[in-house]
DNA sequence: ATGGTTGCAAACACTTTGCACATGA
DNA sequence: TCATGTGCAAAGTGTTTGCAACCAT
């Protein structure tokens, strides 16, 4: 019933930006709302076939793509050799990522978008959008 | 002899991180002292062959990775799928990308170093470093 | 029914690694 | 001289693409 009704829900949002509610791209908008940090494609493809759902790796690409076009994704690096997605519906914030044990922490103590219509408008450009990420040491590898 | 002059200079800069002086070495510092935008491997690779110095690209990452041990590179993500570098001798800054001709502006209008500091108090964590990259349309593309 | 989606295999881009040879200090 | 650095080839990741079969609408 819980699965129904999620399921329900997703479909929704996707028909709402044109893309059919297949299983693997239910069982991954599932995955994104339930997770609170960036999420690489081999993690999303890891999960998903320990579920149910059992998908191919250029699919879970396909997809991501696909969800990122429609905006439902924003796109994030934090200096690995990868991308990493997390749900625009997400609050805005930035990220910390500890170099020691790799754990990653929302920041969103702070807004850089007085910052960015300064720069605006003393460029004339038009920022879309921008990457903050912080890097250093976590409480607990400080210790 | 200005050759000479800047060869001299990149070696004492390369001898006094414990790295010896080679050709591919010297003539990648030359390009990155001369060079205004991060660069990204390909790029120097083909810029190192057009000159005199040929070189393999396991040489430039290689090259690349231990400038970057030794604190002479920063590394540089802007939502491609790959690395770039600068050196970190160069004045501290952000990037504006233009996400339609992929031009790269330095932006260099402003610190987050106070914010930097109130977050590493209250989160008591340490933070080494940061990235803060733009994108968007520039001026000429907005046209 | 039919156009969007998938799986599979192959290819591509970027990066790393092993090892024998070459070279800077 | 000899530890360090290089070239070459091979392999390792992360990602994209072509195409026939499949399935959501």
């Amino acid at each position: 019933m819980v699965n129904a009704k999620i399921k329900h829900d997703c479909k929704i949002e996707l028909n709402g930006v044109d893309l059919r509610a297949t299983p693997a791209r239910v069982a991954l908008m599932k995955l994104l709302e339930t997770t609170d940090k960036p999420l690489d494609v081999q993690t999303m493809i890891d999960y998903l076939n320990q579920q149910e759902v059992k998908t191919d790796p250029a699919t879970v690409f396909r997809i991501v793509n696909l969800f990122k076009e429609k905006g439902l994704l924003n796109l994030i690096q934090l200096n690995e050799g990868k991308f990493r997605y997390e749900l625009t519906s997400k609050p805005h914030h930035h990220h910390f990522v500890c170099e020691q044990c790799g754990a990653i922490q929302d920041i969103s103590d702070f807004s850089i978008k007085a910052v960015e219509d300064a720069i605006q408008e003393k460029r004339q450009i038009k920022i879309k959008s921008h990457s903050l990420e912080f890097f250093g040491m976590c409480k607990n590898c400080l210790k």
